[in-house]
DNA sequence: CATGAATGAGCCTTCATTCAT
DNA sequence: TATGAATGAAGGCTCATTCAT
C-alpha cells in the first residue's frame, strides 16, 4: 500500500460558474434570503473595492462592513479573488448585455452610438461601485477568471468598434489601427468618469451625455458662446 | 463620485516634504554618484509600480530589482509612501512644466491645444512608467504629500481648462460645468492610453496624435473612406 | 524516548466513552440503517486518515467523501477525536480478539507465533486503513480515550511477549528487557509493512508470511540460493 | 504598453540547495553566529516535530520555543515545508553518508550488516528527533523536496539491500521480492525503535545492538536460558 | 435525521520598518 | 553608505464545532 502522499484537499479553481440560480426549487424562502445576503455582501465589497482598491481592501473590511465574522465570509465565496470575479462577471455581463440591447434597438449608426453612451451613463449611475471595479481592477484577476472577464470585455469592445467602423466608413481590414484608436478614445472618456464624477456637480447626467455625444460627433463646441443650444 | 482617498489602518504621516535634495553639502563626486543611484532606484520602482500597482509592489521587489539589500533602500527614502511621492512629484512637476512651456510657445488656442496633446504623447513615451504611476496611484498618497501632488495636478487641469474655455468660447463663470466636462473628456482620452498602448501596434505616435487632435476638434472622422488624408 | 503525547493547544476532553452502542432502543430497522451508515462513515474516515494523516484530514473531507453535509457528520460522532477513537477501539479490539483466538487454537509456542503473524497479515489485508490508523495515530488521542486504546494495545503486547518468553526460554523476571526488545522487533516488522506494502508487488501475502516467520525463527536465509524452499 | 498582469513575486520553490556553507569568507564571526542560531533553530524544530508531528506543530511553536518572534523565523527559512526539508535533507544525508562509510570499512558481508546496525543505533542516540522526523514525516514533503529526500532514502535502501543480497545469496534478478522483504523487515525493526525507545529502560544501546544483530542473523534466541551468550 | 448558516481560534506568510554595526 | 537580523501588524484562509430549523 505504501503511505499516500499527503495532499490538501483544496480544489475549486478557475472561474466556477456558480450553481444556476434556479437550481433547487426547494425551500424558496431560505434560498431567497441567502441570495439577498449574498447580493448585499457583493455590493458592500464592491463599494470597499471602489474606495480602497482591491489590494488594499481586506476580507476583514468586508466582514466588518457587513457585520459578519471573518470566517463567515467564506461561506459566501471561496477566495478574495473569487469575490472580485463574481462582482466583475455579474456586472460586466449585465452591462454588456444592456449595451447590446440598447444598440440593437437603435436604427442608424449614429443612433446606436448615442444609445450606447446614454445607456452607459445610466448604468454607471445605477452601479457606480461595481463598474469602477470592472474598469480598474481588471488586472487583479488571474488565469481562467481573468480570461472569462476579458472575453466579456472584448464583446463590449467589438460592439463599439463596429459602430465606429460604420460611422467613420473606415475599413476594418485597412484601417484597423485607426478604428481601434477612435474606439479607445471613447472608452477613455467613458471610463475616466470614475475619476471625477461628483453627484452634486455633474448632474443631471443627461447633460453630460449631451456633451459627450457632441464631443464624439463634432469635437469641442465652437465659438457660439452658447453650448448645446 | 470621485475616488475616495485610500486609507490604510496604520497611518503616521508627518511633513512629507522630504529633506530638500540639497540637504547635505557633501563632496560633489559623492553627491553625483548618490543622485544617480537614487534616480535609477526611482526608475526601477516606477516600473514595478506601473506593473503591479503600488499596493502590490513591495520594497523587497525594488531591492531585488536594484540589487540592494532591503535595509539599504531606506538610505534613499524614508518610507514606501515617500518613494511614491518622489516619483509623482518629480514626474508631474516635469510634465506640467513642459506642458506649460509648450502651450506658451504656441500662438492660437487651437495651436496651444495641439501642442499640449503632442507634448503629452511625447512625454508619455519618454516616461511611461512614471506617468502611469501619476495617473493611477494618485489616491495612494495621503495628507500633505497628497495635497502637494494634487496642487500640481490642478495646475495642469487649469492649463487645459483655460484653452478649452478659449476655444469653445464658453464662459468660465456661466458654463463652468461644461468647460470642466470637455476638459475631463480630453484628460480621459489621454490617460486611458496607459490601458492599451502597445509599442508594436500603436506607433508612430504622431499618427495617434493626429487622430486624437481630430477627435478633439472634429469628433469622429466622416464617411470619406480615408482618414487623415 | 517514546513518542510524546501530542497536544493541541485547544483541549476539552470528557468521558470519551461514547454512548454505548445500545443507548437508544429505537425501532430495529432504523437502528440497522443507522449502524450501516455509521460503519460506512468510519471506513471512509479511516481511509482518509490513512492517506493524509489524522491532523491533515478534515471533517469536511469525510463529509465530501460520504456525501453528507458537514453538520450531518456530528450526528454520528461527537468530535473529530471521538471519530478517531471509535476507529481505533473497534479495530484494535477486533484485531486483538482475533489474535488471541488464533494463538489459543495453536498448540506449541512456535505454532502460536506463526499463527499470530499469519492472522495479523490476514487482518491487515482486510482492514488496511483502519489498522494503519491504529498503528500511526496512537498519539493523537488524549486522556481517557488514549488510555483505553493503550490498554488494548498492552493486551496485544503481552500476548506476543508471552510467546516470545516461552519460545526463547528467557525469564520474564530476569530478562525483561530482552523479551521486550525481541517482542518489539517483531512488532516493528509487522507495523512497518504499512510503509511499503504494495498489493501488486507483495502478494501473495502467504509468501510474505513465510519470509517473516523465517526471519523470526532463523534470521536471514543462508547461502542456499533458494529461499523458502 | 497595457497594464501588466499583476503577479506576486514569490519565487523560490522546490529544494533550493542552500548557499554552500563556505560561500563568503567575510565577517567570519557573524557567519558563525548566524549559522549556530540556524542550527539551534533546526534542532528545536526537529524536537517539536518529533513530539507533535509536522502537521500539528506550528511555526509559532518554534518561535515560542526559540524565543524569536513569529516573523523572525522567516529570516531563517522560507516556509514550513522548507524547514522540514532542511531537517530531513541534512539529517538523512549525514546518516546515509555515515552508514556508507561504516559499511565500506567492514570486510565481510556479515561485518557490514553489523556495522550498519551499530552505526544506526549510534546515530539514533545522537540525533533522535531529527531521525524520527526523517522516518515518519517523509510524506509531508512535496514535489522537488520530496524527490530529493526520496533519492537519499533510496541510496540507503540500496545499501542495505545489497548487503542482504550478498548475505543470503539471493539473486537480485530472480528473487527481487524476497530481498526487498528481508531488507524492509530490517528497516522495520530499526525504524520502529522511535515508538518505544526509553533511555532509562533501553540502555546500554550496545545490548540492543547485540539483540538486533542476533535477530537478524539467527532469529529469536533459543532455549539456552541465556540470551546473547 | 440532517443541514444551512455561522463563528472563534488559529495557521502560514508577507510586509514596512528599525537598529546596531 | 549599506546591510544582516529582527519584529509588530496584518492578511488570506481553514477548521472543528454549534445551533436553529
Amino acid at each position: 500500500m505504501a503511505k499516500q502522499k499527503r495532499t490538501k484537499t483544496k480544489a475549486k479553481q478557475g472561474a466556477p460558474r456558480q450553481p444556476a440560480p434556479e437550481a433547487a426549487p426547494v425551500k424558496r424562502g431560505r434560498r431567497k434570503a441567502t441570495e439577498a445576503k449574498l447580493e448585499n455582501l457583493l455590493a458592500t465589497a464592491a463599494e470597499l473595492m471602489a474606495q480602497k482598491g482591491y489590494d488594499n481592501m481586506s476580507i476583514r473590511d468586508v466582514a466588518r462592513a457587513t457585520g459578519y465574522s471573518l470566517a463567515g465570509m467564506y461561506y459566501y465565496f471561496d477566495s478574495k479573488e473569487q469575490l472580485l470575479f463574481q462582482i466583475q462577471r455579474n456586472t460586466f455581463e449585465s452591462l454588456v448585455t444592456e449595451q447590446e440591447a440598447a444598440v440593437q434597438r437603435a436604427k442608424s449608426a449614429k443612433a446606436k452610438l448615442e444609445a450606447l453612451v446614454r445607456n452607459y451613463l445610466d448604468f454607471f449611475l445605477r452601479h457606480t461601485n461595481e463598474l469602477k471595479v470592472c474598469a480598474f481592477e481588471h488586472e487583479s484577476l488571474k488565469d481562467a477568471a481573468y480570461e472569462e472577464v476579458r472575453d466579456i470585455r472584448h464583446r463590449w469592445y467589438r460592439l463599439l468598434a463596429g459602430i465606429v467602423a460604420d460611422l467613420t466608413g473606415l475599413d476594418p481590414a485597412a484601417d484597423d489601427a485607426s478604428i481601434r484608436h477612435y474606439t479607445l478614445f471613447i472608452f477613455g472618456m467613458l471610463n475616466w468618469i470614475f475619476m471625477w464624477f461628483d453627484e452634486r456637480r455633474d448632474t443631471p447626467i443627461e447633460t453630460l451625455g449631451d456633451e459627450m455625444i457632441h464631443m464624439i460627433f463634432h469635437g469641442l463646441p465652437r465659438q457660439t458662446k452658447n453650448k448645446k443650444g
